[in-house]
DNA sequence: GCACCGGCGCTACAGATGTAGCACAAGCTA
DNA sequence: TAGCTTGTGCTACATCTGTAGCGCCGGTGC
Protein backbone atom coordinates (compact mmCIF):
# COMPACT_ATOMS: atom_id res chain seq x y z
CA UNK A 1 0.00 0.00 0.00
CA UNK A 2 1.17 3.72 -1.14
CA UNK A 3 0.00 5.12 1.85
CA UNK A 4 2.22 3.76 4.11
CA UNK A 5 5.44 5.41 2.49
CA UNK A 6 6.87 8.89 3.45
CA UNK A 7 5.49 11.50 2.01
CA UNK A 8 8.64 11.85 -0.68
CA UNK A 9 8.95 7.84 -1.64
CA UNK A 10 5.26 8.78 -2.48
CA UNK A 11 6.01 11.46 -4.37
CA UNK A 12 8.47 9.87 -6.53
CA UNK A 13 6.55 6.66 -7.06
CA UNK A 14 3.67 8.76 -8.03
CA UNK A 15 5.64 10.14 -10.77
CA UNK A 16 6.29 7.01 -12.08
CA UNK A 17 3.17 5.81 -11.83
CA UNK A 18 2.33 8.91 -14.36
CA UNK A 19 5.24 8.44 -16.61
CA UNK A 20 5.68 4.40 -16.51
CA UNK A 21 9.37 5.00 -16.62
CA UNK A 22 12.07 7.25 -15.30
CA UNK A 23 15.71 8.49 -15.32
CA UNK A 24 16.97 9.60 -11.84
CA UNK A 25 17.80 13.15 -13.73
CA UNK A 26 14.18 13.38 -15.18
CA UNK A 27 12.52 12.76 -11.52
CA UNK A 28 15.00 15.45 -10.25
CA UNK A 29 13.30 17.90 -13.28
CA UNK A 30 10.16 16.68 -12.67
CA UNK A 31 10.09 17.84 -8.38
CA UNK A 32 9.29 21.44 -7.57
CA UNK A 33 12.40 21.78 -5.79
CA UNK A 34 14.92 20.37 -7.55
CA UNK A 35 16.59 18.12 -5.38
CA UNK A 36 19.79 16.80 -5.77
CA UNK A 37 20.91 13.22 -7.91
CA UNK A 38 21.89 11.52 -4.84
CA UNK A 39 19.18 12.55 -3.29
CA UNK A 40 16.81 11.45 -5.35
CA UNK A 41 18.82 7.92 -5.97
CA UNK A 42 18.42 7.23 -2.14
CA UNK A 43 14.97 7.33 -2.35
CA UNK A 44 14.81 4.99 -5.42
CA UNK A 45 17.21 2.31 -3.55
CA UNK A 46 14.69 2.52 -0.56
CA UNK A 47 11.45 2.11 -2.75
CA UNK A 48 13.56 -0.73 -4.47
CA UNK A 49 14.47 -2.34 -1.45
CA UNK A 50 10.92 -1.84 -0.36
CA UNK A 51 9.70 -3.76 -3.73
CA UNK A 52 7.93 -0.57 -5.31
CA UNK A 53 10.33 -0.18 -7.81
CA UNK A 54 12.65 -2.12 -10.32
CA UNK A 55 14.82 -0.32 -12.05
CA UNK A 56 16.43 -1.54 -15.91
CA UNK A 57 19.58 -0.54 -17.73
CA UNK A 58 19.71 1.84 -20.50
CA UNK A 59 21.62 3.43 -22.89
CA UNK A 60 22.40 6.45 -20.69
CA UNK A 61 22.28 4.98 -16.87
CA UNK A 62 19.21 3.41 -14.96
CA UNK A 63 15.72 3.96 -15.74
CA UNK A 64 13.20 2.88 -12.62
CA UNK A 65 9.45 2.04 -13.08
CA UNK A 66 6.87 0.49 -10.41
CA UNK A 67 6.60 -2.97 -9.69
CA UNK A 68 3.33 -3.19 -9.13
CA UNK A 69 1.00 -3.03 -12.24
CA UNK A 70 -1.09 0.27 -13.03
CA UNK A 71 -4.35 -1.72 -13.19
CA UNK A 72 -3.73 -2.84 -9.09
CA UNK A 73 -2.45 0.23 -8.08
CA UNK A 74 -5.10 2.29 -9.18
CA UNK A 75 -7.81 0.18 -7.79
CA UNK A 76 -5.80 0.08 -4.38
CA UNK A 77 -5.77 4.24 -4.69
CA UNK A 78 -9.23 4.46 -5.84
CA UNK A 79 -10.56 1.88 -3.05
CA UNK A 80 -8.91 3.93 -0.63
CA UNK A 81 -10.39 7.01 -1.04
CA UNK A 82 -14.09 5.89 -1.38
CA UNK A 83 -13.32 4.27 1.70
CA UNK A 84 -11.67 7.41 3.42
CA UNK A 85 -14.38 9.96 1.90
CA UNK A 86 -16.98 8.38 0.38
CA UNK A 87 -18.31 5.83 3.04
CA UNK A 88 -17.58 3.11 0.85
CA UNK A 89 -20.00 4.07 -1.88
CA UNK A 90 -17.97 3.99 -5.42
CA UNK A 91 -21.15 5.43 -7.38
CA UNK A 92 -21.15 8.22 -4.73
CA UNK A 93 -17.72 8.75 -5.60
CA UNK A 94 -18.01 8.58 -9.42
CA UNK A 95 -20.91 10.97 -9.17
CA UNK A 96 -18.37 13.38 -7.30
CA UNK A 97 -15.80 13.10 -10.23
CA UNK A 98 -18.20 13.70 -12.62
CA UNK A 99 -19.67 17.18 -11.01
CA UNK A 100 -15.46 17.58 -10.75
CA UNK A 101 -14.61 17.72 -14.24
CA UNK A 102 -15.53 20.48 -16.56
CA UNK A 103 -15.09 19.01 -19.80
CA UNK A 104 -15.93 15.78 -20.72
CA UNK A 105 -15.26 13.64 -23.49
CA UNK A 106 -18.78 12.28 -25.33
CA UNK A 107 -16.85 9.24 -25.53
CA UNK A 108 -15.90 8.98 -22.15
CA UNK A 109 -19.81 9.69 -21.12
CA UNK A 110 -20.62 6.63 -23.54
CA UNK A 111 -18.33 4.14 -22.00
CA UNK A 112 -19.79 5.52 -18.28
CA UNK A 113 -23.15 4.62 -19.56
CA UNK A 114 -22.86 1.66 -20.77
CA UNK A 115 -20.63 0.82 -17.77
CA UNK A 116 -24.24 1.33 -15.57
CA UNK A 117 -25.92 -0.48 -18.35
CA UNK A 118 -24.10 -3.54 -17.56
CA UNK A 119 -24.03 -2.87 -13.47
CA UNK A 120 -27.81 -2.59 -14.13
CA UNK A 121 -28.23 -5.44 -15.92
CA UNK A 122 -25.93 -7.52 -13.17
CA UNK A 123 -28.20 -6.34 -10.35
CA UNK A 124 -31.51 -7.89 -11.93
CA UNK A 125 -30.05 -11.36 -12.52
CA UNK A 126 -29.68 -11.84 -9.08
CA UNK B 1 -2.57 19.03 1.04
CA UNK B 2 -3.01 15.37 2.90
CA UNK B 3 0.11 13.52 0.72
CA UNK B 4 2.36 15.57 2.16
CA UNK B 5 2.06 13.86 5.75
CA UNK B 6 4.00 11.03 7.22
CA UNK B 7 2.08 7.96 7.03
CA UNK B 8 0.84 7.76 10.43
CA UNK B 9 -0.63 11.41 10.84
CA UNK B 10 -2.23 10.23 7.52
CA UNK B 11 -3.65 7.47 9.08
CA UNK B 12 -4.99 9.18 12.00
CA UNK B 13 -6.64 12.01 9.83
CA UNK B 14 -8.35 9.85 7.03
CA UNK B 15 -9.92 7.80 10.21
CA UNK B 16 -10.93 11.64 11.09
CA UNK B 17 -12.67 11.87 7.80
CA UNK B 18 -14.20 8.77 8.18
CA UNK B 19 -15.91 9.39 11.53
CA UNK B 20 -16.33 13.08 11.36
CA UNK B 21 -15.43 13.35 15.08
CA UNK B 22 -13.04 11.35 17.47
CA UNK B 23 -11.74 10.92 21.40
CA UNK B 24 -8.20 9.64 21.70
CA UNK B 25 -9.54 6.44 22.64
CA UNK B 26 -11.76 6.22 19.74
CA UNK B 27 -8.26 6.47 17.64
CA UNK B 28 -6.51 3.76 19.80
CA UNK B 29 -9.11 1.45 19.85
CA UNK B 30 -9.13 1.87 15.49
CA UNK B 31 -5.86 1.21 14.47
CA UNK B 32 -4.61 -1.97 13.96
CA UNK B 33 -1.72 -1.93 16.35
CA UNK B 34 -3.05 -0.54 19.00
CA UNK B 35 -0.52 2.67 19.60
CA UNK B 36 -0.83 3.79 23.15
CA UNK B 37 -2.63 7.41 23.94
CA UNK B 38 0.14 9.12 24.02
CA UNK B 39 1.77 8.37 21.27
CA UNK B 40 -1.78 9.53 19.38
CA UNK B 41 -1.65 12.73 21.03
CA UNK B 42 1.73 13.98 19.98
CA UNK B 43 0.33 12.93 16.51
CA UNK B 44 -2.78 14.98 17.09
CA UNK B 45 -0.87 18.20 18.79
CA UNK B 46 1.48 18.29 15.83
CA UNK B 47 -1.77 17.81 13.16
CA UNK B 48 -3.53 20.65 15.26
CA UNK B 49 -0.05 22.56 14.77
CA UNK B 50 -0.17 22.05 11.37
CA UNK B 51 -3.70 23.30 10.77
CA UNK B 52 -5.25 19.83 9.85
CA UNK B 53 -7.37 19.39 13.16
CA UNK B 54 -9.01 20.95 15.53
CA UNK B 55 -10.67 19.68 18.66
CA UNK B 56 -12.99 20.86 20.87
CA UNK B 57 -14.18 19.88 24.92
CA UNK B 58 -16.85 17.16 25.46
CA UNK B 59 -17.92 15.78 28.46
CA UNK B 60 -15.27 12.75 28.85
CA UNK B 61 -11.58 14.96 27.47
CA UNK B 62 -11.16 16.24 23.89
CA UNK B 63 -13.34 15.25 21.01
CA UNK B 64 -10.63 15.44 17.45
CA UNK B 65 -12.10 16.66 14.00
CA UNK B 66 -10.90 17.69 10.73
CA UNK B 67 -10.76 21.30 9.84
CA UNK B 68 -10.79 21.14 6.34
CA UNK B 69 -14.37 20.47 4.90
CA UNK B 70 -15.30 17.11 3.53
CA UNK B 71 -16.44 18.53 0.34
CA UNK B 72 -13.07 20.03 -0.13
CA UNK B 73 -10.78 17.14 1.14
CA UNK B 74 -12.40 15.17 -1.10
CA UNK B 75 -12.45 16.51 -4.38
CA UNK B 76 -8.80 17.24 -3.37
CA UNK B 77 -7.82 13.31 -3.00
CA UNK B 78 -10.04 12.77 -5.79
CA UNK B 79 -8.32 14.67 -8.17
CA UNK B 80 -4.79 13.23 -7.33
CA UNK B 81 -5.70 9.91 -7.81
CA UNK B 82 -6.86 11.01 -11.06
CA UNK B 83 -4.20 12.86 -11.76
CA UNK B 84 -1.41 10.16 -10.81
CA UNK B 85 -3.45 7.35 -12.17
CA UNK B 86 -5.88 8.09 -14.63
CA UNK B 87 -3.91 10.49 -16.75
CA UNK B 88 -6.28 13.78 -15.21
CA UNK B 89 -9.31 11.77 -17.14
CA UNK B 90 -12.44 12.23 -14.52
CA UNK B 91 -14.18 10.21 -16.65
CA UNK B 92 -11.97 7.18 -16.55
CA UNK B 93 -12.09 6.99 -13.16
CA UNK B 94 -15.86 7.44 -12.88
CA UNK B 95 -15.75 3.97 -14.96
CA UNK B 96 -12.52 1.93 -13.34
CA UNK B 97 -15.15 3.03 -10.02
CA UNK B 98 -18.52 1.33 -11.29
CA UNK B 99 -16.38 -1.18 -12.12
CA UNK B 100 -15.00 -1.98 -9.52
CA UNK B 101 -17.63 -2.06 -7.42
CA UNK B 102 -19.74 -5.81 -6.64
CA UNK B 103 -23.22 -4.12 -5.08
CA UNK B 104 -24.67 -1.03 -6.71
CA UNK B 105 -27.38 0.46 -5.34
CA UNK B 106 -30.28 1.85 -8.11
CA UNK B 107 -31.28 5.18 -6.41
CA UNK B 108 -27.05 5.70 -7.27
CA UNK B 109 -26.96 4.58 -10.61
CA UNK B 110 -29.44 7.42 -11.55
CA UNK B 111 -28.23 10.11 -9.20
CA UNK B 112 -24.99 9.32 -11.64
CA UNK B 113 -27.29 9.13 -15.20
CA UNK B 114 -28.49 12.63 -14.02
CA UNK B 115 -25.19 13.59 -14.04
CA UNK B 116 -24.19 12.16 -17.29
CA UNK B 117 -27.19 13.75 -18.69
CA UNK B 118 -26.38 17.18 -17.34
CA UNK B 119 -22.87 16.85 -18.90
CA UNK B 120 -23.71 16.54 -21.74
CA UNK B 121 -26.12 19.23 -21.45
CA UNK B 122 -23.32 21.60 -20.63
CA UNK B 123 -21.33 20.07 -23.18
CA UNK B 124 -24.28 21.02 -25.89
CA UNK B 125 -23.96 24.95 -24.54
CA UNK B 126 -21.13 25.99 -25.28
C1' DG C 1 47.67 8.71 -22.36
C1' DC C 2 45.21 12.13 -19.67
C1' DA C 3 41.79 15.34 -18.40
C1' DC C 4 36.88 15.83 -18.48
C1' DC C 5 32.14 14.57 -18.16
C1' DG C 6 27.67 11.95 -16.56
C1' DG C 7 25.92 8.63 -13.74
C1' DC C 8 26.57 5.71 -9.64
C1' DG C 9 27.06 3.94 -4.62
C1' DC C 10 28.45 4.93 -0.06
C1' DT C 11 28.58 7.65 3.88
C1' DA C 12 27.27 11.10 7.03
C1' DC C 13 24.06 13.85 9.31
C1' DA C 14 20.24 17.26 10.63
C1' DG C 15 15.69 17.11 11.35
C1' DA C 16 11.22 14.75 11.34
C1' DT C 17 8.48 10.95 12.98
C1' DG C 18 6.64 7.47 16.10
C1' DT C 19 6.55 5.83 20.62
C1' DA C 20 6.25 5.51 25.49
C1' DG C 21 7.01 7.02 30.45
C1' DC C 22 5.82 10.02 34.01
C1' DA C 23 3.55 13.37 36.86
C1' DC C 24 -0.50 15.83 37.42
C1' DA C 25 -5.52 17.24 37.61
C1' DA C 26 -10.59 16.16 37.93
C1' DG C 27 -14.22 13.03 39.03
C1' DC C 28 -15.69 8.69 41.57
C1' DT C 29 -16.08 5.60 45.41
C1' DA C 30 -15.47 3.49 49.77
C1' DT D 1 -10.23 11.92 53.09
C1' DA D 2 -7.60 8.44 50.76
C1' DG D 3 -7.38 5.75 46.82
C1' DC D 4 -8.57 4.59 42.14
C1' DT D 5 -9.66 5.72 37.40
C1' DT D 6 -9.52 8.51 33.16
C1' DG D 7 -7.73 11.96 30.40
C1' DT D 8 -3.92 15.30 29.70
C1' DG D 9 0.70 17.63 28.77
C1' DC D 10 5.53 17.27 28.86
C1' DT D 11 9.74 15.07 28.10
C1' DA D 12 12.88 11.86 26.31
C1' DC D 13 14.49 8.90 22.90
C1' DA D 14 15.10 5.38 19.06
C1' DT D 15 14.33 5.24 14.41
C1' DC D 16 13.18 6.88 9.93
C1' DT D 17 13.42 10.52 6.22
C1' DG D 18 15.45 13.66 3.33
C1' DT D 19 19.52 15.70 1.75
C1' DA D 20 24.06 16.40 0.16
C1' DG D 21 29.16 15.44 -0.27
C1' DC D 22 32.75 12.56 -1.95
C1' DG D 23 35.15 9.28 -4.55
C1' DC D 24 34.69 5.81 -8.16
C1' DC D 25 33.96 4.17 -12.68
C1' DG D 26 33.22 3.96 -18.07
C1' DG D 27 32.97 6.72 -22.03
C1' DT D 28 34.77 11.09 -24.85
C1' DG D 29 37.81 14.41 -26.75
C1' DC D 30 42.36 16.10 -27.24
Amino acid sequence: MLSKLPPRERQIIDLLYQRREMAVADICASLADRPSGSAVRTMLKRLEDKGYVRRTDSDRGYLYSPVVADSVARKTALSEVVRVFFNNSPAGAATALLGMSDRLDSSELDALEAMIARARAAKGEK
